[in-house]
RNA sequence: GGAGGGGUGGCAGAGAGGUCUAAUGCACCGCACUUGAAAUGCGGCGUGGGGCAACCCACCGUGAGUUCGAAUCUCACCCCCUCCGCCA
């Protein structure tokens, strides 16, 4: 959410930002609808005050006739005011609709585009590997070492259902120790076990909803199944007025995540890539308003994942997402993405954003800053999200024999050097 | 799942249809007294919106309703506590 004020001092960037978002929203008529808005509730605000005065005037009137007078005026007064709420409630109606569609404006170095094809490479890490044999795909490799199974993932959780076995399981929880060591030993970071199943409001303050309900899983209480830490770990400090000298907040969250991938039925249908349950650490931070401290952090997120993946050897590159490639709140977003052999391309391991005050505004979160309340920076990235990266691991790590060679870093929680070598 | 109790400013806590512009205490800030501190005294001390300003409006868990008038009465919902049942 943005604040009506910026929008109306500032429509023309507003405006330019969601055209660069491809997002189309009708300023014109939320200005118009504000300027009604304000005319009405001036109205009402002296309607009130004139029944303020009448209440306190009826208290100490001793005349009858005169009281009678007074409560006359009043009812009179009671309908006029009662017909001018109920406008006013129809008016808040459209008024918030629109209010929810504005996007965050993007930074000035987010490019024009129209896709995640329009993405722009910012650097490249690690040589690409070459392979002298035919590679194979991640979901044959886990099948032929029976890490995996997705006849029985579906027969028991359906479509995109899998079981992780054996080496699988192993490789995921290394995978989950190997990341709590790293960011146990990182200073600042608050380690966090989360709530996936969260109420609506949280959702809405992370600008999850009202936009993408359908992809969203719905308990029959009303209650939503979190596709991210981030929702969780954002609500946390809702509705709450942080110190200045807390500041930066960092968290380090885990949940299972679940998501509905209903716009995308037909991809990536083999194996673990994309699928509708799995684990996330998730680095959140809540920072001082300020555009260089959200920079600032937004690069340490960045530089965190990255650390990650070059300690497991993953040749990764990061690409700055284009406009219409960015969510409603995001300012400016960076996906790292680790080489996939089988597909000759980089698939999404890590997605690094930051919001400015656009989450923190609806979910009413600010900080003390003197005599002024403001509201915090917000910014998450991905730390590590499995099973999603054993794809890129398995295929990268694989050898001529189909083994595949665990990484160095993984060894002493996988517990071997070698997958699928009878030694 | 059943029964009961309760949500009021940073905290504690009164208020039970009309001077609520929410008592009082604690905490906090300023001033006075003091060598300094404590104690004491005086003053200040919420958020959002509107207005050049004086000032006005809204907010007592949330939302509806009753009333000339609601923190106060009615209804629904949310959350917390106590007990019983079930349970990892």
């Amino acid at each position: 959410m943005l604040d009506i004020k910026f929008i109306r001092e500032n429509k023309d960037i507003v405006a330019a930002g969601a055209k660069k978002k491809r997002i189309e929203v009708d300023l014109d008529r939320l200005v118009e609808l504000d300027d009604k808005r304000r005319e009405l509730q001036a109205s009402i605000d002296g309607k009130r005050a004139e029944q303020n005065n009448a209440s306190i005037a009826i208290t100490g009137e001793k005349d009858p006739a005169k009281k009678k007078e007074i409560i006359a005026r009043m009812q009179e007064l009671k309908e006029t005011l009662r017909l001018e709420e109920e406008s006013m409630q129809e008016l808040l109606k459209e008024w918030r609709s629109l209010m929810v569609q504005v996007p965050n404006v993007p930074d000035i170095s987010v490019p024009e585009g129209e896709s995640d094809a329009d993405n722009k490479e910012v650097r490249q890490w690690g040589d690409i590997p070459k392979f002298d044999f035919p590679v194979k795909s991640h979901s044959e490799l886990l099948l032929m070492h029976d890490m995996a199974d997705y006849e029985r993932g579906a027969k028991v959780a359906g479509f995109r259902g899998y079981f992780l076995k054996n080496d699988g399981a192993r490789l995921s929880w290394a995978l989950e120790r190997f990341v709590i060591e790293r960011f146990m030993n990182r200073d600042g970071f608050t380690p966090m076990i989360v709530p996936s199943l969260v109420r609506r409001e949280p959702f809405v303050g992370t600008g999850y909803l009202p936009q993408s309900e359908e992809d969203l899983y719905k308990t029959q209480d009303g209650d939503y199944l979190a596709g991210t830490a981030e929702v969780a770990a954002m609500g946390y400090h809702m509705d709450e007025t942080l110190e200045k000298k807390d500041l930066p907040l960092k968290f380090f969250a885990f949940s299972p995540c679940f998501r509905r991938e209903a716009g995308s039925h037909g991809k990536d249908t083999k194996g673990i890539f994309r699928i509708h349950e799995f684990l996330k650490f998730e680095q959140v931070v809540l920072c001082e308003a300020n555009h260089e401290e959200s920079v600032k952090y937004h690069e340490e997120l960045t530089a965190n994942a990255e650390a990650l993946l070059q300690e497991l050897k993953l040749p990764y590159h990061v690409v700055i997402n284009c406009g219409a490639d960015l969510g409603l709140g995001q300012v400016k977003k960076y996906d790292i993405e680790a080489w996939m052999p089988s597909e000759e391309k980089y698939r999404e391991t890590h997605s690094s954003s930051y919001f400015h005050d656009f989450q923190t505004r609806r979910l009413n979160i600010r900080y003390r800053d003197g005599e002024t309340l403001r509201y915090v920076h917000s910014l998450n990235n991905t730390a590590l999200a499995t099973p999603r990266i054993v794809t890129q691991i398995v295929e990268n790590y694989q050898n001529k024999d189909g083994s595949i060679t665990v990484p160095e870093v993984l060894r002493g929680y996988v517990g071997k050097d070698t997958i699928g070598k009878s030694n």
